[in-house]
DNA sequence: CATGTTGGACTGGCCGGCCAGTCCTAATTC
DNA sequence: GAATTAGGACTGGCCGGCCAGTCCAACATG
Protein backbone atom coordinates (compact mmCIF):
# COMPACT_ATOMS: atom_id res chain seq x y z
CA UNK A 1 0.00 0.00 0.00
CA UNK A 2 1.47 3.19 -1.36
CA UNK A 3 1.63 6.09 0.86
CA UNK A 4 -1.75 8.22 0.01
CA UNK A 5 -1.47 12.06 -1.07
CA UNK A 6 -3.91 13.55 0.78
CA UNK A 7 -5.11 17.34 0.13
CA UNK A 8 -3.90 20.20 1.95
CA UNK A 9 -6.05 20.97 4.92
CA UNK A 10 -6.80 24.12 5.80
CA UNK A 11 -5.52 24.76 9.53
CA UNK A 12 -6.08 28.61 9.85
CA UNK A 13 -9.98 27.84 9.43
CA UNK A 14 -11.30 27.66 13.31
CA UNK A 15 -13.53 25.00 12.83
CA UNK A 16 -10.88 22.59 11.32
CA UNK A 17 -9.42 23.69 14.79
CA UNK A 18 -11.69 22.45 16.88
CA UNK A 19 -12.22 18.99 14.98
CA UNK A 20 -8.45 18.67 15.76
CA UNK A 21 -8.90 19.56 19.39
CA UNK A 22 -12.12 17.19 19.48
CA UNK A 23 -10.41 14.37 17.94
CA UNK A 24 -7.21 14.67 20.56
CA UNK A 25 -9.86 14.74 23.31
CA UNK A 26 -11.83 11.77 22.38
CA UNK A 27 -8.77 9.38 20.87
CA UNK A 28 -7.11 10.18 24.30
CA UNK A 29 -10.23 8.91 26.29
CA UNK A 30 -11.50 6.19 23.90
CA UNK A 31 -7.89 5.24 21.58
CA UNK A 32 -8.14 5.53 17.66
CA UNK A 33 -10.64 2.27 16.96
CA UNK A 34 -12.67 2.79 20.01
CA UNK A 35 -13.96 6.29 19.24
CA UNK A 36 -16.37 6.81 16.13
CA UNK A 37 -16.11 9.85 13.81
CA UNK A 38 -19.74 11.15 15.04
CA UNK A 39 -18.45 11.03 18.35
CA UNK A 40 -15.60 12.95 17.56
CA UNK A 41 -17.96 15.22 15.47
CA UNK A 42 -20.44 15.91 18.82
CA UNK A 43 -17.51 16.53 20.51
CA UNK A 44 -16.83 19.24 18.12
CA UNK A 45 -20.65 20.34 18.21
CA UNK A 46 -20.36 19.58 14.34
CA UNK A 47 -22.04 17.82 11.72
CA UNK A 48 -20.11 14.03 10.83
CA UNK A 49 -20.31 15.03 7.44
CA UNK A 50 -17.98 18.07 8.26
CA UNK A 51 -15.09 15.82 9.32
CA UNK A 52 -15.31 13.91 5.63
CA UNK A 53 -15.58 17.69 3.52
CA UNK A 54 -12.11 18.90 5.43
CA UNK A 55 -10.45 15.01 5.94
CA UNK A 56 -10.63 12.81 3.19
CA UNK A 57 -10.86 9.77 5.99
CA UNK A 58 -10.32 8.57 9.63
CA UNK A 59 -7.03 7.85 9.03
CA UNK A 60 -6.17 11.26 7.44
CA UNK A 61 -7.41 12.72 10.00
CA UNK A 62 -5.08 10.80 12.38
CA UNK A 63 -1.93 12.03 10.03
CA UNK A 64 -2.80 15.65 10.23
CA UNK A 65 -3.33 15.32 13.84
CA UNK A 66 0.01 13.86 14.85
CA UNK A 67 1.63 16.39 12.57
CA UNK A 68 -0.51 19.44 14.45
CA UNK A 69 0.48 17.85 18.10
CA UNK A 70 3.63 16.74 17.55
CA UNK A 71 4.78 20.08 16.22
CA UNK A 72 2.84 21.70 19.21
CA UNK A 73 5.41 19.47 21.56
CA UNK A 74 8.09 20.51 20.09
CA UNK A 75 7.86 23.70 20.16
CA UNK A 76 7.37 23.82 23.98
CA UNK A 77 10.06 21.71 24.61
CA UNK A 78 11.80 23.89 22.53
CA UNK A 79 10.40 26.88 24.55
CA UNK A 80 11.07 25.38 27.59
CA UNK A 81 14.76 24.56 26.85
CA UNK A 82 15.27 28.14 25.29
CA UNK A 83 16.27 29.86 28.36
CA UNK A 84 19.15 27.59 29.67
CA UNK A 85 22.56 29.07 30.88
CA UNK A 86 25.59 27.17 30.87
CA UNK A 87 25.86 25.73 34.41
CA UNK A 88 25.44 22.39 36.13
CA UNK A 89 22.58 23.69 38.48
CA UNK A 90 20.54 25.14 35.52
CA UNK A 91 21.29 21.96 33.52
CA UNK A 92 19.45 20.48 36.35
CA UNK A 93 17.04 23.09 36.10
CA UNK A 94 16.41 22.27 33.02
CA UNK A 95 15.26 18.65 33.24
CA UNK A 96 12.64 20.60 35.59
CA UNK A 97 11.40 22.25 33.06
CA UNK A 98 10.97 19.41 30.85
CA UNK A 99 9.78 17.30 34.24
CA UNK A 100 6.75 20.31 34.02
CA UNK A 101 6.46 20.06 30.87
CA UNK A 102 5.86 16.06 31.05
CA UNK A 103 3.10 16.38 34.09
CA UNK A 104 1.86 19.47 32.03
CA UNK A 105 0.69 16.93 29.01
CA UNK A 106 0.06 13.93 30.74
CA UNK A 107 -3.45 13.66 30.27
CA UNK A 108 -2.53 13.32 26.47
CA UNK A 109 -0.02 10.76 26.49
CA UNK A 110 -2.82 7.84 25.60
CA UNK A 111 -2.69 9.81 22.17
CA UNK A 112 0.99 9.51 21.87
CA UNK A 113 0.58 5.58 22.68
CA UNK A 114 -2.02 5.71 19.81
CA UNK A 115 0.49 6.99 17.79
CA UNK A 116 3.26 4.85 18.51
CA UNK A 117 0.77 1.80 17.94
CA UNK A 118 -0.66 3.26 14.67
CA UNK A 119 3.17 3.82 13.34
CA UNK A 120 3.20 0.23 13.15
CA UNK A 121 0.92 -0.02 10.39
CA UNK A 122 1.09 3.47 8.88
CA UNK A 123 4.16 4.45 7.24
CA UNK A 124 3.27 7.95 6.90
CA UNK A 125 2.75 7.87 10.61
CA UNK A 126 5.69 6.27 11.12
CA UNK A 127 7.63 8.18 9.03
CA UNK A 128 6.71 11.55 11.08
CA UNK A 129 7.08 9.90 14.48
CA UNK A 130 10.85 8.86 13.59
CA UNK A 131 11.28 12.77 12.19
CA UNK A 132 9.51 14.15 15.66
CA UNK A 133 11.59 11.53 18.06
CA UNK A 134 14.90 12.64 16.18
CA UNK A 135 14.08 15.99 16.67
CA UNK A 136 13.28 15.27 20.69
CA UNK A 137 16.77 14.18 21.09
CA UNK A 138 18.50 16.73 19.20
CA UNK A 139 16.87 19.15 21.71
CA UNK A 140 17.83 17.34 24.72
CA UNK A 141 21.35 16.89 22.78
CA UNK A 142 21.81 20.76 22.39
CA UNK A 143 20.08 21.46 25.65
CA UNK A 144 22.53 19.46 27.55
CA UNK A 145 25.25 20.70 25.60
CA UNK A 146 23.95 24.25 25.95
CA UNK A 147 23.36 23.46 29.56
CA UNK A 148 26.88 22.64 30.75
CA UNK A 149 28.96 24.43 27.77
CA UNK A 150 32.66 23.93 28.50
CA UNK A 151 32.18 20.87 31.01
CA UNK A 152 30.20 19.10 28.29
CA UNK A 153 33.20 17.78 27.74
CA UNK A 154 34.31 16.54 31.00
CA UNK A 155 31.21 14.39 31.16
CA UNK A 156 31.75 10.73 32.63
CA UNK A 157 29.01 10.68 29.50
CA UNK A 158 29.28 12.29 26.22
CA UNK A 159 25.90 14.28 25.34
CA UNK A 160 24.29 12.57 22.68
CA UNK A 161 24.66 8.86 24.79
CA UNK A 162 23.26 11.19 28.11
CA UNK A 163 20.49 12.48 25.84
CA UNK A 164 19.02 9.24 24.86
CA UNK A 165 19.02 8.10 28.01
CA UNK A 166 17.16 11.33 29.24
CA UNK A 167 14.92 10.70 25.94
CA UNK A 168 14.15 6.96 27.53
CA UNK A 169 13.78 7.68 31.26
CA UNK A 170 11.28 10.76 30.33
CA UNK A 171 9.27 8.47 28.16
CA UNK A 172 9.33 5.94 31.59
CA UNK A 173 8.03 9.03 33.73
CA UNK A 174 5.64 10.23 31.22
CA UNK A 175 4.13 6.18 31.15
CA UNK A 176 3.89 6.07 34.72
CA UNK A 177 2.51 9.69 35.09
CA UNK A 178 -0.21 7.83 32.92
CA UNK A 179 -0.70 4.67 35.08
CA UNK A 180 0.01 6.58 38.27
CA UNK A 181 -2.38 9.35 39.77
CA UNK A 182 -0.17 10.24 42.60
CA UNK A 183 1.77 13.06 40.78
CA UNK A 184 4.26 13.43 44.00
CA UNK A 185 5.54 10.20 44.76
CA UNK A 186 6.80 10.32 40.62
CA UNK A 187 8.29 13.44 41.67
CA UNK A 188 10.27 12.01 44.37
CA UNK A 189 11.34 9.18 41.96
CA UNK A 190 12.63 11.84 39.27
CA UNK A 191 14.34 13.49 42.18
CA UNK A 192 16.19 10.25 42.98
CA UNK A 193 16.98 9.92 38.95
CA UNK A 194 17.93 13.62 39.12
CA UNK A 195 20.71 12.85 41.45
CA UNK A 196 21.96 9.86 39.29
CA UNK A 197 22.92 12.43 36.90
CA UNK A 198 23.70 14.82 39.01
CA UNK A 199 26.78 12.08 39.94
CA UNK A 200 27.24 11.64 36.21
CA UNK A 201 28.38 15.20 35.75
CA UNK A 202 30.19 15.51 38.33
CA UNK A 203 34.16 15.63 37.02
CA UNK A 204 36.25 13.06 37.27
CA UNK A 205 36.00 11.07 40.53
CA UNK A 206 39.41 11.53 41.73
CA UNK A 207 37.64 13.04 45.13
CA UNK A 208 34.15 11.98 44.85
CA UNK A 209 31.59 13.90 47.01
CA UNK A 210 28.47 12.22 48.15
CA UNK A 211 25.07 14.34 47.93
CA UNK A 212 21.68 14.13 49.81
CA UNK A 213 18.81 14.05 47.58
CA UNK A 214 17.63 17.30 47.97
CA UNK B 1 -21.14 0.39 35.93
CA UNK B 2 -20.79 -2.10 38.69
CA UNK B 3 -18.14 -4.96 38.28
CA UNK B 4 -19.59 -7.98 36.20
CA UNK B 5 -19.48 -11.32 37.59
CA UNK B 6 -18.09 -13.89 35.41
CA UNK B 7 -18.65 -17.63 35.30
CA UNK B 8 -14.59 -18.99 35.83
CA UNK B 9 -12.80 -20.24 32.92
CA UNK B 10 -11.46 -23.95 32.57
CA UNK B 11 -8.14 -22.71 32.49
CA UNK B 12 -6.48 -26.15 31.84
CA UNK B 13 -8.50 -26.89 28.50
CA UNK B 14 -5.99 -26.38 25.74
CA UNK B 15 -8.74 -24.95 23.25
CA UNK B 16 -8.93 -21.84 25.87
CA UNK B 17 -4.99 -21.39 25.92
CA UNK B 18 -4.97 -21.31 21.82
CA UNK B 19 -7.82 -18.91 21.96
CA UNK B 20 -6.42 -16.95 24.68
CA UNK B 21 -2.81 -17.26 22.54
CA UNK B 22 -4.51 -15.73 19.37
CA UNK B 23 -6.26 -13.12 21.17
CA UNK B 24 -3.21 -11.81 22.78
CA UNK B 25 -1.61 -12.15 19.19
CA UNK B 26 -4.15 -10.16 17.58
CA UNK B 27 -4.68 -7.79 20.17
CA UNK B 28 -0.57 -6.99 20.02
CA UNK B 29 -1.05 -6.84 16.34
CA UNK B 30 -4.30 -4.50 16.09
CA UNK B 31 -5.50 -3.32 19.52
CA UNK B 32 -8.21 -4.41 21.44
CA UNK B 33 -10.85 -2.22 19.48
CA UNK B 34 -8.86 -3.08 16.19
CA UNK B 35 -9.21 -6.76 16.46
CA UNK B 36 -12.47 -8.40 15.55
CA UNK B 37 -13.60 -11.84 17.88
CA UNK B 38 -14.03 -13.33 14.45
CA UNK B 39 -10.51 -12.52 13.52
CA UNK B 40 -9.25 -13.96 16.99
CA UNK B 41 -11.69 -17.13 15.99
CA UNK B 42 -9.48 -17.35 13.06
CA UNK B 43 -6.24 -16.95 14.31
CA UNK B 44 -6.79 -19.67 17.00
CA UNK B 45 -8.70 -22.05 13.92
CA UNK B 46 -11.72 -21.75 15.95
CA UNK B 47 -15.39 -21.19 15.04
CA UNK B 48 -16.67 -17.79 16.49
CA UNK B 49 -19.52 -19.12 18.77
CA UNK B 50 -16.86 -21.35 21.01
CA UNK B 51 -15.20 -17.82 22.01
CA UNK B 52 -18.65 -17.13 23.44
CA UNK B 53 -19.20 -20.02 24.35
CA UNK B 54 -16.28 -19.78 26.76
CA UNK B 55 -16.07 -16.06 27.38
CA UNK B 56 -19.22 -14.08 28.11
CA UNK B 57 -18.21 -11.21 25.87
CA UNK B 58 -15.13 -10.06 24.46
CA UNK B 59 -14.51 -7.86 27.94
CA UNK B 60 -14.30 -10.97 29.86
CA UNK B 61 -11.51 -12.35 27.43
CA UNK B 62 -9.34 -9.53 28.06
CA UNK B 63 -9.70 -9.77 31.30
CA UNK B 64 -9.48 -13.68 31.49
CA UNK B 65 -6.37 -12.83 29.56
CA UNK B 66 -4.86 -10.28 31.48
CA UNK B 67 -5.21 -12.31 34.72
CA UNK B 68 -2.99 -15.42 32.74
CA UNK B 69 -0.41 -12.90 31.10
CA UNK B 70 0.46 -10.79 34.33
CA UNK B 71 0.74 -13.91 35.75
CA UNK B 72 3.05 -14.87 33.16
CA UNK B 73 5.50 -12.41 33.11
CA UNK B 74 5.68 -12.07 36.95
CA UNK B 75 6.26 -15.26 37.27
CA UNK B 76 9.02 -15.09 34.54
CA UNK B 77 10.40 -12.36 36.07
CA UNK B 78 10.75 -14.09 39.29
CA UNK B 79 12.52 -17.09 37.47
CA UNK B 80 15.06 -14.62 36.18
CA UNK B 81 15.62 -12.63 39.80
CA UNK B 82 15.54 -16.38 41.65
CA UNK B 83 19.39 -17.35 41.28
CA UNK B 84 20.44 -13.49 42.41
CA UNK B 85 23.48 -13.78 45.06
CA UNK B 86 24.84 -10.70 46.97
CA UNK B 87 27.19 -9.01 45.42
CA UNK B 88 27.31 -5.79 43.60
CA UNK B 89 28.39 -7.26 40.54
CA UNK B 90 25.69 -10.11 40.70
CA UNK B 91 23.15 -7.16 41.61
CA UNK B 92 24.18 -5.84 37.94
CA UNK B 93 24.06 -9.16 36.29
CA UNK B 94 20.40 -9.15 37.52
CA UNK B 95 19.84 -6.47 35.49
CA UNK B 96 21.02 -8.10 32.38
CA UNK B 97 18.42 -10.48 33.32
CA UNK B 98 15.53 -7.99 33.53
CA UNK B 99 16.92 -6.57 30.23
CA UNK B 100 16.66 -10.19 28.50
CA UNK B 101 13.04 -10.50 29.93
CA UNK B 102 11.90 -7.21 28.07
CA UNK B 103 13.57 -8.15 25.30
CA UNK B 104 11.90 -11.17 24.66
CA UNK B 105 8.74 -10.01 25.43
CA UNK B 106 9.35 -6.95 23.87
CA UNK B 107 6.20 -7.50 20.86
CA UNK B 108 4.14 -8.00 23.45
CA UNK B 109 4.28 -4.54 24.55
CA UNK B 110 1.27 -3.18 22.44
CA UNK B 111 -0.70 -5.59 24.55
CA UNK B 112 0.17 -4.06 27.72
CA UNK B 113 -0.37 -0.22 26.28
CA UNK B 114 -4.03 -1.88 25.60
CA UNK B 115 -4.35 -3.14 29.22
CA UNK B 116 -3.27 0.58 30.24
CA UNK B 117 -5.28 2.28 27.90
CA UNK B 118 -8.57 -0.49 29.09
CA UNK B 119 -7.55 0.23 32.53
CA UNK B 120 -8.76 3.61 32.18
CA UNK B 121 -12.36 2.44 32.16
CA UNK B 122 -12.64 -1.14 33.15
CA UNK B 123 -12.32 -1.05 37.12
CA UNK B 124 -11.25 -4.92 37.44
CA UNK B 125 -8.62 -3.95 34.29
CA UNK B 126 -7.82 -1.54 36.69
CA UNK B 127 -7.30 -3.32 40.27
CA UNK B 128 -5.72 -6.28 38.54
CA UNK B 129 -3.22 -4.05 36.90
CA UNK B 130 -2.10 -2.10 40.12
CA UNK B 131 -1.88 -5.17 41.98
CA UNK B 132 0.53 -6.94 38.65
CA UNK B 133 2.86 -2.90 39.19
CA UNK B 134 2.65 -3.41 43.11
CA UNK B 135 4.06 -7.04 42.47
CA UNK B 136 6.74 -6.13 40.51
CA UNK B 137 8.11 -3.34 42.30
CA UNK B 138 7.83 -6.01 45.39
CA UNK B 139 10.16 -8.20 42.80
CA UNK B 140 12.62 -5.36 41.84
CA UNK B 141 12.90 -4.44 45.59
CA UNK B 142 13.43 -7.88 46.94
CA UNK B 143 15.97 -8.45 43.99
CA UNK B 144 17.92 -5.22 45.14
CA UNK B 145 18.05 -6.56 48.62
CA UNK B 146 18.90 -9.53 48.06
CA UNK B 147 21.55 -9.14 45.73
CA UNK B 148 23.07 -6.51 47.43
CA UNK B 149 22.93 -8.04 50.71
CA UNK B 150 24.39 -6.00 53.80
CA UNK B 151 25.79 -3.81 50.99
CA UNK B 152 22.07 -2.60 50.85
CA UNK B 153 22.26 -0.52 54.10
CA UNK B 154 25.30 1.60 52.64
CA UNK B 155 23.18 2.49 49.51
CA UNK B 156 22.83 6.66 48.42
CA UNK B 157 19.24 5.70 48.07
CA UNK B 158 17.18 3.10 49.81
CA UNK B 159 15.82 -0.03 48.24
CA UNK B 160 12.26 0.79 47.62
CA UNK B 161 13.19 4.46 45.86
CA UNK B 162 15.47 2.50 43.83
CA UNK B 163 12.79 -0.29 43.33
CA UNK B 164 10.57 2.78 41.93
CA UNK B 165 13.29 4.47 39.50
CA UNK B 166 14.26 0.88 37.83
CA UNK B 167 10.23 0.61 37.59
CA UNK B 168 10.16 4.04 35.78
CA UNK B 169 13.09 2.90 33.82
CA UNK B 170 12.53 -0.52 32.51
CA UNK B 171 9.26 1.05 31.31
CA UNK B 172 10.98 3.75 29.52
CA UNK B 173 13.37 0.97 28.20
CA UNK B 174 10.25 -1.48 27.29
CA UNK B 175 8.33 1.91 25.23
CA UNK B 176 11.56 2.23 23.31
CA UNK B 177 11.95 -1.29 22.22
CA UNK B 178 8.95 -0.93 20.59
CA UNK B 179 9.10 1.85 18.76
CA UNK B 180 12.96 1.58 17.81
CA UNK B 181 13.73 -1.76 16.27
CA UNK B 182 17.63 -1.36 16.53
CA UNK B 183 18.13 -3.23 19.90
CA UNK B 184 21.30 -2.79 20.00
CA UNK B 185 21.63 1.35 19.76
CA UNK B 186 19.29 0.78 23.26
CA UNK B 187 21.31 -1.53 24.79
CA UNK B 188 23.87 0.52 24.85
CA UNK B 189 21.98 3.28 26.63
CA UNK B 190 21.00 0.16 28.35
CA UNK B 191 24.57 -0.20 29.73
CA UNK B 192 24.82 3.55 30.26
CA UNK B 193 21.83 3.45 32.39
CA UNK B 194 23.71 0.52 34.93
CA UNK B 195 26.63 2.73 35.20
CA UNK B 196 24.63 5.23 36.44
CA UNK B 197 23.28 2.79 39.00
CA UNK B 198 26.64 1.43 39.48
CA UNK B 199 27.65 5.00 40.87
CA UNK B 200 24.80 5.05 43.03
CA UNK B 201 25.85 1.73 44.20
CA UNK B 202 29.40 2.18 44.88
CA UNK B 203 30.51 2.80 48.68
CA UNK B 204 33.32 5.50 49.15
CA UNK B 205 36.49 3.80 47.32
CA UNK B 206 38.84 4.24 50.13
CA UNK B 207 37.76 5.68 53.13
CA UNK B 208 33.89 4.11 54.36
CA UNK B 209 31.49 7.49 54.50
CA UNK B 210 29.87 8.55 57.26
CA UNK B 211 26.20 7.82 56.82
CA UNK B 212 23.30 10.15 56.75
CA UNK B 213 21.39 10.26 60.82
CA UNK B 214 18.23 8.70 60.36
C1' DC C 1 -25.21 -38.14 29.21
C1' DA C 2 -21.95 -34.11 29.91
C1' DT C 3 -18.67 -31.47 27.89
C1' DG C 4 -16.69 -29.57 24.00
C1' DT C 5 -16.90 -28.12 19.24
C1' DT C 6 -18.68 -26.88 14.71
C1' DG C 7 -21.01 -24.02 11.35
C1' DG C 8 -24.36 -21.41 10.06
C1' DA C 9 -28.37 -18.15 10.20
C1' DC C 10 -29.79 -14.17 12.22
C1' DT C 11 -30.33 -9.47 14.52
C1' DG C 12 -29.88 -4.89 15.89
C1' DG C 13 -26.80 -1.49 15.88
C1' DC C 14 -22.96 1.20 14.83
C1' DC C 15 -19.33 2.10 11.61
C1' DG C 16 -16.89 4.91 7.87
C1' DG C 17 -17.93 6.92 3.89
C1' DC C 18 -20.77 9.36 0.45
C1' DC C 19 -23.97 12.57 -1.60
C1' DA C 20 -27.46 15.99 -2.62
C1' DG C 21 -28.35 20.13 -1.25
C1' DT C 22 -28.43 24.57 1.85
C1' DC C 23 -26.34 28.68 3.65
C1' DC C 24 -23.42 32.56 3.52
C1' DT C 25 -20.22 35.81 1.76
C1' DA C 26 -17.68 37.99 -1.63
C1' DA C 27 -16.61 38.87 -6.23
C1' DT C 28 -18.48 39.87 -10.83
C1' DT C 29 -21.54 41.64 -14.10
C1' DC C 30 -24.94 44.57 -16.08
C1' DG D 1 -26.82 49.12 -6.81
C1' DA D 2 -29.38 45.24 -8.04
C1' DA D 3 -28.77 40.74 -10.02
C1' DT D 4 -25.90 36.99 -10.82
C1' DT D 5 -22.29 33.87 -10.14
C1' DA D 6 -18.78 31.22 -7.61
C1' DG D 7 -17.19 28.68 -4.08
C1' DG D 8 -16.13 27.46 0.60
C1' DA D 9 -18.40 25.85 4.82
C1' DC D 10 -21.67 22.99 6.49
C1' DT D 11 -25.81 19.66 7.16
C1' DG D 12 -29.00 15.55 7.29
C1' DG D 13 -29.71 11.46 5.66
C1' DC D 14 -28.61 7.34 3.46
C1' DC D 15 -25.73 3.17 2.20
C1' DG D 16 -23.24 -1.13 2.36
C1' DG D 17 -20.75 -3.49 5.54
C1' DC D 18 -18.94 -5.22 9.67
C1' DC D 19 -19.50 -5.81 14.49
C1' DA D 20 -20.71 -8.36 19.02
C1' DG D 21 -23.77 -11.23 20.46
C1' DT D 22 -27.66 -15.01 20.18
C1' DC D 23 -29.49 -19.26 18.97
C1' DC D 24 -29.65 -23.77 17.38
C1' DA D 25 -29.02 -28.25 15.14
C1' DA D 26 -25.53 -31.48 14.66
C1' DC D 27 -21.75 -34.09 16.05
C1' DA D 28 -17.71 -35.86 18.51
C1' DT D 29 -15.77 -38.08 22.55
C1' DG D 30 -15.18 -40.03 26.93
Amino acid sequence: MPLPHYKPVNLDNQTVQRILDAALACWTRDGYHGASLKEIADEAKVAKSLLHYHFASKEHLLIELQAVHSRRVAAEVRRRLSTVTPSVATALGALDQVWDAIVATRDQLPFALEVWRASLQNRAVRARLEAFEAELFSLLREGIELGLGPLAGRLSLPPPRLAALLQVALDGFSLRLFLDPDVRRLRRTFDDFKMLIALALEPAPTTPKRRRPA
